[in-house]
DNA sequence: GCGCGATCGTTTGATATCCAACGATTGTAT
DNA sequence: ATACAATCGTTGGATATCAAACGATCGCGC
């Protein structure tokens, strides 16, 4: 059994071929694991990655309706139904009717969606600073200049 | 009345507050983003993105087992287990059980397998080159990098 | 006024993903 | 030899997402 070596947790030597050189691939393995990073820094305070975007656009934006809020957060409409659901019956957001259209809901945090924004963004912060660690001060902002660019052109 | 503007479809003045600087969002949207473009790319094909990493591990590597897969594409092993059983059922790939170990499988591409690669490679390169047009050959490189990187070093 | 197309949020159905637990199998320590 | 821990792929339960279709409502043209 010469060169018969037993693959050990991690030693595995996978050939990527042309998908190491992907941009698709690698920036959807960065993501996934930002994504992850993240999910397990704010897990304690028991808050999603999603909702945290969602809190924070809704914060910056008293009265902006799902659909708009959808199209800010990169989510379909329908994706938020739920989402909005739970953030209200849970009493972090405030849902109201406007009179002048009544299709439309007006967003808004309440005080405590406030507070659980508070405590989210000291978690995004620490999550950051990792990143930033990661990229270098030097390149974090033409690499975040890029990132909005594919964001925008790509459609 | 005065500046009571109609909000029409695109015109939404959004405030992004400190998301607009968050790494981990902008990664989001951009990895969003490229996943659907390359979706309805690989549309008429009618193979996913996720599909078309499976493939091309595979292909590179063949005899690789299902979790050892997993891991190369970042995804829990337990996700594999419908893609795969659609994969073998429609013949793009071979599982076959080993000897010394039955526990695991060893997959690899069927021809009709190495076919649908080979033009799911032809969209990735349109997909990939729109990327390019967008992120600039001088700066490529570097954005690969990082990428791998963040990947590599968040966990 | 009135009707028709557009828009809002929801519903429904499909995928993709995670995690935890499981049965079968293997390796190892004693 | 035998028992125990580790590993493989699957199952079950949960969440997140999209796309298409829907009812309610609005706005505009006439």
């Amino acid at each position: 059994m010469a060169g018969q070596k037993k693959e050990r947790s991690g030693t595995e030597r996978v050939k990527y071929g042309p998908l190491a050189q992907w941009i698709g691939f690698n920036l959807r393995m960065a993501q996934e694991s930002g994504f992850q990073a993240f999910s397990h820094l704010s897990k304690e305070i028991g808050e999603t990655p999603g909702r945290f975007a969602t809190l924070t656009l809704i914060g910056r934006n008293p009265g902006i309706s799902q659909t708009v809020l959808s199209r800010a957060s990169g989510r379909d409409k329908s994706s938020l139904t739920p989402v909005l659901e739970d953030l209200v019956r849970r009493g972090l957001v405030a849902r109201k009717r406007t009179d002048h259209d009544r299709r439309t809901y007006r967003l808004s945090l309440t005080a405590d969606g406030k507070q659980a924004l508070a405590r989210l963004n000291r978690c995004a912060k620490r999550h950051e600073r990792n990143l930033d660690r990661i990229i270098g001060a030097r390149d974090r902002a033409k690499f975040l200049q890029i990132l909005k660019k594919i964001a925008a052109e790509i459609g």
